[in-house]
DNA sequence: ATTATATAGGATTATAAGGTCTTGTAATAT
DNA sequence: ATATTACAAGACCTTATAATCCTATATAAT
């Protein structure tokens, strides 16, 4: 819906490692393995993140991945656009009507606007410490 | 975004209908010219709102096609619906995390609940009257 | 009746996203 | 050194959406 199948890989992906602080990189397979995510399609993903600088990658025995700076610096967009590549310059219109701007709008130019923004501000104000933070309190309050 | 590329054709196509109110059937083929969409994809597109009775087919010489009902009374969403299918049961969650419900919530759930809400208020509070109005309000000003 | 014209609809192709397979390459424990 | 382990990367397969082709069928004008 905002993002592809990919980029909500990778917000899990790097969700995970930012539940599981550790100085040792974290196995991409045990990732997948615990999000339930093609492993293959996963190290794929995680590739991109790599070059994008959002987590680093240690090859070899005992390797892994890390988140590339401290989770509290790591924004949802950020990782959205890693993956599905940056927004369009020009949002286009929602019914696909060329033309559409501000100036002369579309007929849903006015309600879609003010949500769209809506989902901009929801995406760039989440930081992963945050998103690691809920889900884990979310994990302790399943095990009741 | 909202809805597949068939949808927003079958909207701008509707829109047209509404737009150019006529006892007698318009073509297929001008709305596909009329507004840049491939004719016999449109014409597909159209069979399935004939079969949700959204449009009125006459076949033949002279033929084309009409609203099915008063533009006052069609709304946005079921043209989406007929197109696209019905909305899932169960929203799902923005991450893809499973069990995310009210109950256990997903870090994003709270903030995403309330958008998710105002999308399908707008598609359902817009019926065709109202946006072909405004497209031909769009027009003349574009004229000037 | 015949012909022109418009929708109906099955079969097929194109493109992109999602997912798999196989081999290469770096790092490290032995 | 060498075997093992884990990411890197290219080629390939699968599925869904978008788009096209071709023929059938209905209807009205001639």
């Amino acid at each position: 819906m905002l993002y592809s199948k990919s980029a909500e890989y990778a917000i899990q992906a790097m969700i995970y490692l930012s539940e599981n602080k550790s100085e040792k990189p974290i196995m991409i397979s045990k990732i997948a393995a615990s999000y339930d995510i093609p492993y293959q399609f996963l190290a794929k993903i995680v590739q991109t993140l790599v070059k994008q600088r959002l987590v680093k990658a240690t090859r070899g025995r005992n390797g892994g991945i890390n988140l590339g700076r401290p989770s509290h610096e790591i924004y949802v967009n950020e990782i959205v656009h890693a993956i599905d590549g940056p927004p369009p310059e020009r949002e286009q219109c929602v019914i696909g009507l060329d033309l559409c701007s501000d100036e002369t709008p579309c007929p849903l130019h006015d309600k879609w606007k003010p949500i769209r923004y809506k989902i901009a501000e929801m995406l760039a104000g989440e930081h992963l410490d945050d998103l690691a933070e809920r889900v884990t309190a979310k994990r302790e309050k399943m095990k009741k």
